[in-house]
DNA sequence: AAAAACTTGACTATTTTAGTCGGGTATATA
DNA sequence: TATATACCCGACTAAAATAGTCAAGTTTTT
């Protein structure tokens, strides 16, 4: 029960343009050697971002990446969701007539595993990016 | 964020013998029939279940495992922990003095997934066996 | 022009997962 | 006591996912 490094890069790596952006965009470079993650992997991150429309680019020199919404309106799901990192505790799916079994009827945990996506969604659904900034004694 | 086979299919095979068991020890061999599980990773599952006292065995003809627990105190958290199916959905530990990016303070999002930790647990944990044979319209 | 910084797809090494295999041991019953 | 049933256990492997790199661009500011 792991979350990917992609989602985690994500998520720290936007919650640093909250605190560092002032106006500008934040070039990846910079949340780089901040957040010590890889540059080339950043790239690779912030292009999701992009496509889902969570971040927009500014190109050229002094540019870099600015978010579209305010750290406060920024759901946590909504980066998640960027990263195709569904929260799909199980393989089975839930529309599909298919059960995990390959049998026609529901196995006997389908439920609670449906309750398990919700419980967790929920709280991805219910933190917003400023949320992380809260509280934070040790900053970097 | 993906729950491993092996631990779904240890909650399942349990509330299987919670539904099945007739005071006598259930078979793995029925399990694997009804569930629809090869019997040979059944074994595997139920090795580590034993070893972690979830069932204990009963060797020879008619044998089988039995549920230590009644299925109303056995907890979800307990079967996923024998498992060691961690619920550390990131991998910087909680008491290392190491954070996240080798640094030596904590990252920005560390409390976030802690909390993010505790929140998945806490479902688990409230969890009983007997909760996923509730309201089960299609059994099986 | 030149440098900074985004763009994109493809590629790869490593790790994890899911599941199998082989060769046991214990015990109830005929 | 033979035998079938069912647990016991470590080692093994194929396939998938993950984490990250590489190469070769394009755009924009100074
Ligand atoms: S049928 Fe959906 S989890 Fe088994
Ligand atoms: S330091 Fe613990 S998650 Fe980054």
């Amino acid at each position: 029960m792991k979350l990917n490094t992609k989602s985690r890069y994500a998520v720290m790596a936007l919650a640093d343009m909250a605190v560092f952006s002032s106006n500008n965009a934040v070039s990846l470079r910079d949340i780089s050697l901040r957040q010590g993650i890889s540059l080339l992997y950043l790239e690779q991150i912030f292009l999701r971002l992009k496509k889902n429309n969570i971040v927009k680019s500014v190109r050229g020199i002094n540019g870099g990446y600015i978010l579209v919404k305010s750290p406060k309106e920024l759901k946590i799901s909504d980066i998640l969701l960027a990263l195709d990192q569904k929260v799909k505790t199980i393989g089975c799916k839930k529309d599909s007539k298919k059960s995990c079994n390959g049998k026609s009827t529901k196995c006997i945990t389908h439920n609670f595993w449906d309750e398990l996506d919700i419980h967790i969604n929920s709280f991805f659904e219910n933190k917003k990016l400023s949320d992380l900034l809260k509280n934070r004694e040790a900053r970097i």
